[in-house]
DNA sequence: CGGCATTCAATTGTGCACAATTGACTTGCA
DNA sequence: TGCAAGTCAATTGTGCACAATTGAATGCCG
């Protein structure tokens, strides 16, 4: 038997990857409970937050999800009553997104979740060191996810 | 308005976590589409290649996964033809796991898959550098998931 | 101007994740 | 011994992800 064939599952950088991401995401639900939301419709009233108003397709753009992800769960924002969707005038294949006042509201109450969530995961947001190291790692996976993207089709 | 209290997407750990997962995941897809398999399913038949006849329960551990994942996926395999599942004899709560001899067969067209992907990815598995690299990612990812994973409850 | 390719969001269908519950089975302890 | 607590896999219901298709709207090119 190839006992060392690269098949073990703890030598995977998927496996950490795929166990880090859901662990990341638990971690967040019971902050984001008080809000209301989930991670996925946290993670698009974070683009929102920084630009209102942007089309689906932008919205997709920057979060690397499709409308058959996003328009489900911006109607499902839109029955929250934190966002509206409507089409636009010029052009009329594309939908904007505009966050309501409460979905406007809702950022303040965000504010602490980033430092809920460090504090955490055992980072101190004082210590110049540990914000570097985080930000080496948020670098290296930034850096993979382009290379897994990027070749051929 | 608080320009930076945080709350900027590309600041965000947890988005750089998602989008790479997302991105593995995807750059799995056409390598795994041979083998008939999903990722998930993949990632249990790398701890039943490890560890044939395991039980529903220590799959879960392995993977952090329940049975409410689990149950379907392994009813999935067992449609395949992969894998069967059977009750306990001494303890009837428990279902065990066994490949099948397609599952185990299936191994050897698995092998490839790793260093595939390893190259997508651009890591050159001669580089001794570069495996470096890629235990420390792994690595910093484990410890990462287990601090969100420890705290309180 | 006409028509063909492209761009959009929406829809359909499959397969995870995960919380919560269920119900069978086992264990431990009074 | 009996029963209460605990352990299992399965089930139910919600919400992503994502491939593939649809159909409307737009842009382009002759």
């Amino acid at each position: 038997m190839a006992a060392s064939d690269h098949l073990a599952l703890d030598d995977q950088l998927c496996f950490a990857l795929y166990a880090a991401q859901r662990a990341m995401t638990r971690a967040y639900a019971p902050l984001l409970e008080p809000l209301g939301v989930t991670y996925p419709q946290y993670l698009a009233l974070l683009v929102l937050w920084e630009a209102d108003g942007v089309l689906v397709r932008e919205l997709g753009d920057r979060l690397a999800l499709d409308s058959g992800t996003l328009t489900p769960l911006l109607k499902r924002l839109e029955e929250r009553g934190l966002v509206t969707r409507q089409r636009g005038t010029d052009d009329e294949r594309v939908v904007r997104i505009h966050l309501t006042p409460a979905g406007k509201a809702l950022r303040q109450e965000a504010r602490k979740v980033p430092i809920a969530l460090a504090c955490r995961a055992g980072f101190d947001p004082a210590d110049k060191r540990a914000r570097a190291a985080l930000a080496a790692l948020r670098g290296e996976l930034r850096a993979l996810a382009e290379r897994l993207e990027e070749p051929a089709a």
